[in-house]
DNA sequence: GCGGACATCTAGACGATGTCAAGATGCGCT
DNA sequence: AGCGCATCTTGACATCGTCTAGATGTCCGC
């Protein structure tokens, strides 16, 4: 699968990554990241078609980067109970945020790539899937509020997501003395963690 | 201050949220702001300075609608305590980002607009104090369970600006049962605020 | 081993965009 | 009346995304 360039595909990919580090989403060229990738202007569209292609490959590309942070930081965590775990996941996503901000900018920016992509979709529907599984297993053991699982998904979601979104935005950090991204998200999913549990010490 | 057109620059925010409502912020194009408000492609550099500058001028209109719809909120519930009056400034925040998308989307996308621009920090600013304001009323009437302002105040501004981003985004509305948005941002406030009060029943 | 089919990439063109410079137009003040 | 200035228009330029045609390299059937 190696013809005139080698890996074309992954090189744009890469040069995406960068691209959107140097100057943002809205400062991604098509023709910049061909140049990165040291090719033609038209060559990035006969992989992925557009621009929006492009993103949306980048955008999946993220998704399952962002599983398999949330995955490792499960794993080297080792949490004792469910709820644990669900922290650990809530730490995880909010690590793959800070570790790789281009993918998670670009990932919620569904104005500038194929939403209805399926591979995408698929992606994203994965990640979502390993934070509902986690919150069932912990009503299963009991271990919830009375709450609908639901509401307790939605508002883990929107915690860490926000706090990710916020901290990449830069408008947190020159507001709170914490400079650490991952400290604060272990403060904050903490916090929740502790709210939703049934029992509190 | 009625000059040609009468309020051109009135006229160029109120474009540009259409266009925005339209097609998304990367469909924004300054060409066709002005051709919605009906001057030629070089009039809103005049008022604006750029694109850039054109958008900061919206954002920072957005957070003064912010601050009035959350304001609003708080009047309208008529919370008893602080608690009340903190899950009140959650239900207006998202109330305003589902009642002006077209500003919400545009206001934390600071890779297309200025955020350097004093007018935009100082509403910002005004903001995020009503939210630090009714934290420390709560601390102060020992309505808090021991934890730092600013971890309440992050978890809080996280809380309800994930919720209403991803609400923005389309990928919550297609998860879960409950579709309208403000019970869904009073059902997740309330979880929150009974979370980081003092007593539970 | 070779020739055609195909994937890959280049090169040029087109309309649209953001920004700049220069000029036209209309308002208010002296 | 006439000057100054804010307001807006017009044209130009480089750049962008996308389309098309063509060049170049690779693989498979014969």
């Amino acid at each position: 699968m190696a013809y005139h360039h080698g890996d074309l595909p992954a090189a744009l990919l890469k040069a995406v990554e960068n691209a959107v580090a140097d100057g943002g989403v809205s400062g991604v060229s098509l023709r910049d990241v061909a140049r990165r990738a040291g090719v033609s202007h038209g060559a990035p569209a006969h992989h992925f078609g557009s621009k929006a292609g492009l993103l949306t490959a980048f955008a999946t590309a993220g998704y399952d980067l962002l599983a398999e942070s949330v995955l490792t930081e499960v794993a080297v965590s080792r949490p004792a109970d469910c709820p644990g775990e669900l922290a650990a996941l809530g730490r995880g996503y909010v690590s793959f945020a800070i570790g790789h901000p281009s993918h998670f900018e670009v990932m919620f920016r569904l104005d500038v790539l194929n939403p209805d992509d399926p591979a995408f979709i698929a992606a994203s529907e994965t990640a979502y899937d390993l934070l509902t599984t986690t919150i069932e297993r912990c009503r299963a053991a009991g271990l919830l509020r009375a709450r609908s699982t639901e509401v307790v998904a939605v508002s883990a979601w929107s915690l860490v997501h926000g706090l990710a979104a916020l901290w990449l935005s830069g408008r947190l950090a020159v507001r709170i003395s914490e400079q650490d991204p991952r400290c604060l998200a272990a403060a904050v999913t903490g916090l929740f963690v502790e709210a939703v549990l049934e029992a509190r010490p």
